[in-house]
DNA sequence: CTTAACTGTTGAAACGTTAAAATAACTAAC
DNA sequence: GTTAGTTATTTTAACGTTTCAACAGTTAAG
C-alpha cells in the first residue's frame, strides 16, 4: 500500500540509498563490487521499486543545466476544426504521424512525451520552465517571443517546417520546400498543363507553403510562364479543405478564359479536400482537372483517384526529430539544419494533356 | 539565470514561502489579508515565478492520495506501419482527433496530457508510477494485468471503448457498439441489400469489433437471414486497412453463387481501405457494391464517393472522456458508463437496390 | 475577565532523490 | 612505516515545494 522509496530498497539490501541510486542509474563514476550490485538489484525487484521521477528531477536540480525530467514536450499547432467550434490539434494526419513516431523513438530512449496545442504565438516556455522539460519539439511555428528564454536555459530545441529562424543557434528540421514546390509544379509542366492553380493554407513568410509557393514561381519561370495571381487560391487563415478553392476553380473555368487544367495544393489534406470540392462541383479528377499534393500522408494513397504528391517519409521525419533530440540531450549538438528528402509519388490525379486538349 | 523560487517571491514580498504557497494555491483553509495578497501577487508577478511541478508533485506526496501531479496518461494501441517497419500509435485518425479532443479541455482545466503508445497487453503501469500520474485514459484495451495496481493505488481511470471491465469501478465511456452494429446493417438492408459482407479488424471478446459483429447478427436476424461465415473477412491481426478484405470479395463474387452487394467495414479507415481496394478490384462504389462505415473520421466526408457511416461525435466523446476524468480527479467519482449517442450519415457510397438488381 | 474560537502568519519537518565530500579499508610506493 | 593512491561505501546537505502544528493577536461567549 505505502509507496515503496530508496530507502526501502537500500534497507533491504542492507546498504546506504546513495548506493541504491548509483547502481540503479549506473553511475560510472563510482566502484561497486558485484555482490553488492547483485543484492540491491534483487531487492529492488523483489520489492517492485519504481523510482520517483518527481523527486530526481528535482534532486538533480541542484547542478544547473543537470536536470533530468527525461520527457519532452512537442508543440504541435492548433486549429479550429471544420465541423465543431473546438480546437485541435492533429487535424491534419501530418502532425499524428510525425507524433507518432517522435513518440516511439523517444520511449525507445526511455523519454516520455508531453503533447500540448498552441494558438499560434502563444507562449509556452511555463509549460518547460514548469515542468523541466528536457528539451522541446516544436512543428510549424517559429516561436519568436520564447527564443531569448529558450537561449537563456539552454534547453535544446527541435525546430520542425520553420524557416524563421535566424542563423544556426537551434537544430532544424524540413524538407527544401522550395525545390518540392518546384517539383510539384514542374511535374504538372511536364504532363502538359499550363494553366496551374496554387491551393495552400495560409501563406507566410516564415512557413512552409511560402516556400512551395516560390518553388511553384521558378517552375513557371523556367517554362517561361508569367505569373498568374489570380491562380493563387487561399492564403489566408482557416481555408484549409480546399472545398472552397474547389468552388473558386470551377467559377473561374466555367466564366470562360483559358480552363484552369491543373492545381497544386500544399498538403496533402487539402488536395483531397479541393478533390471532393471538384466532384460536388460537376468536375472530375484527373479528367476534367488534375491536382497534385504534398506529404504523401497515408491516405494519399488509400482515396480513389490515388493522389499524386510530392512525398516526404513522415515516419522517418519523425524519427530523425527524435534522434536530433536525442543527441542534443547528451551534448551532442547538432545545431543546424536537417533536410529530409522527397520524391515524387505518380498515382491517378494527375492526367497528361495532349495539345489540343490543352487549348480547350 | 538562476531559477526563481518561491523562497525569492517570499523575501520580495517580506512574506514567508509558506504563505507565498498558500496565496498561490488559493488555498481554502487559510484566511489571507488581500493586501499579503496583493504584495505577494505582484512580487510572484515580477520575479516572473513559475513554480517546479517537480517539487509541487514531491511536497504533496506526503499525504498518501493527495499527490498532484497535474498531468494525466493518454494510452494509445500501437500498430505496426504498413509500409514502413515502424510502430504508430495514431494511425487511425479517431484517435488523432480524440486525443486532441481530450487535451484540448485537460489543458484547459490545468492539466497536461502524456501519451504513449502500447501494444497490447503491455504494461504502463510503471509510468503512472513513476511520473505520480494523476488519472489515466486507456482506449481500446482493457489492462487486465495494471487492474488490481490500479484499484490499490487509487488512480482515476477513464476506459475508451473497452468492454472489458466487469462490474462498474471504473469510469467507462464507449459507444453502443452492439446497436451502432446494428443500424449499419439494418440501413443496408432497408436499401435492399442481402448479401452483406463485414468486414473488419481484430474480433476480441472486449473490443468493439465483436459488438458491432453481435449488431451486424441482429440486423440479419431480424431480416430472417441466415448468418454466413463466408461474409465475415478480417478478423485477424494485421488486416487493417480493407484492401485485402477487397480482394477476397471481388473474387468471391466472380466465383458465382450469389453476388455481395454490400459491405460493412467495422471503421472508416477500414471502409476507406475497402472502397481503394474494390476499385482496383474494378468495382465501383456504390454502382457495384455499396460500403458503411463507423466513426465518421474527417476524412469520411472528404473521400469521393463520401462515406455513408454511422457517425459518433469524436471531439465530443474526447471531451466528455476529459471532463469524466476531471470529475474523477476532483473525488466526483461517476463510476459507470458514459454512452455516446451515434447517428446514421449517408453519403454517396451505399445504393438502393431495385429487387431485380439484387437478384443478379 | 476568563475561556474559547477565529484570523493571519510562520517555522520546522517531510517528500524521494542526487551531488559532493568524507570515510574506511586496502594496496602500492618510496 | 609513513605517505599516497585506489576502491567501495556512507554521511550530509541540498533541491523547491507542501503540510502540519504552533503562535500571537483579535473577537465573541459565558
Amino acid at each position: 500500500m505505502k509507496k515503496v522509496s530508496i530507502k526501502d530498497v537500500a534497507k533491504e539490501a542492507g546498504v546506504s540509498p546513495t548506493t541504491v541510486s548509483y547502481i540503479l542509474n549506473n553511475n560510472k563514476n563510482v566502484s561497486i563490487t558485484p555482490e553488492t550490485r547483485a543484492r540491491v538489484l534483487a531487492a529492488s525487484d523483489k520489492l517492485k521499486y519504481v523510482p520517483s521521477q518527481a523527486a530526481k528531477t528535482l534532486g538533480s536540480s541542484r547542478v544547473m543545466g543537470r536536470t533530468q525530467s527525461k520527457m519532452i514536450g512537442v508543440v504541435i499547432p492548433q486549429t479550429e476544426d471544420s465541423v465543431d467550434d473546438a480546437y485541435i490539434m492533429l487535424s491534419n494526419p501530418f502532425y499524428s504521424t510525425f507524433l507518432s513516431a517522435v513518440e516511439y523513438e523517444m520511449r525507445r530512449a526511455n523519454y516520455h512525451v508531453l503533447v500540448t496545442g498552441t494558438n499560434r504565438g502563444q507562449s509556452y516556455i511555463e509549460v518547460v520552465k514548469s515542468r523541466a522539460l528536457d528539451g522541446v519539439i516544436i512543428i510549424g511555428i517559429y516561436p519568436s517571443e520564447d527564443v531569448d528564454e529558450y537561449r537563456r536555459f539552454n534547453i535544446p530545441t527541435v525546430l520542425v517546417d520553420c524557416y524563421g529562424s535566424s542563423g544556426g543557434d537551434f537544430v532544424s528540421i524540413r524538407t527544401d520546400d522550395r525545390l518540392g514546390g518546384y517539383m510539384a509544379a514542374k511535374h504538372l509542366l511536364e504532363m502538359g498543363h499550363r494553366r496551374i492553380a496554387f491551393v495552400s493554407g495560409e501563406i507566410k513568410a516564415d512557413g512552409v507553403n511560402y516556400m512551395r509557393f516560390q518553388g511553384y514561381r521558378d517552375a513557371l519561370a523556367e517554362y517561361g510562364l508569367d505569373f498568374d495571381s489570380e491562380l493563387v487560391f487561399g492564403g489566408y487563415v482557416g481555408f484549409s479543405y480546399g472545398a472552397e478553392a474547389a468552388a473558386a476553380i470551377a467559377a473561374a473555368n466555367k466564366s470562360g478564359g483559358r480552363r484552369i487544367t491543373a492545381a497544386f495544393a500544399t498538403s496533402d489534406i487539402t488536395a483531397i479536400g479541393l478533390i471532393k470540392g471538384l466532384s460536388e462541383s460537376g468536375l472530375r479528377v484527373p479528367e476534367d482537372i488534375s491536382v497534385i499534393g504534398f506529404d504523401d500522408i497515408d491516405y494519399a494513397g488509400m482515396c480513389v483517384p490515388g493522389l499524386t504528391t510530392i512525398r516526404q517519409n513522415i515516419i522517418e521525419k519523425g524519427h530523425e526529430a527524435a534522434r536530433l533530440m536525442i543527441d542534443a540531450l547528451n551534448g551532442k549538438s547538432s545545431a543546424g539544419e536537417k533536410i529530409i528528402p522527397m520524391q515524387l509519388v505518380e498515382r491517378a490525379s494527375v492526367k497528361r494533356l495532349t495539345e489540343n486538349a490543352e487549348v480547350v
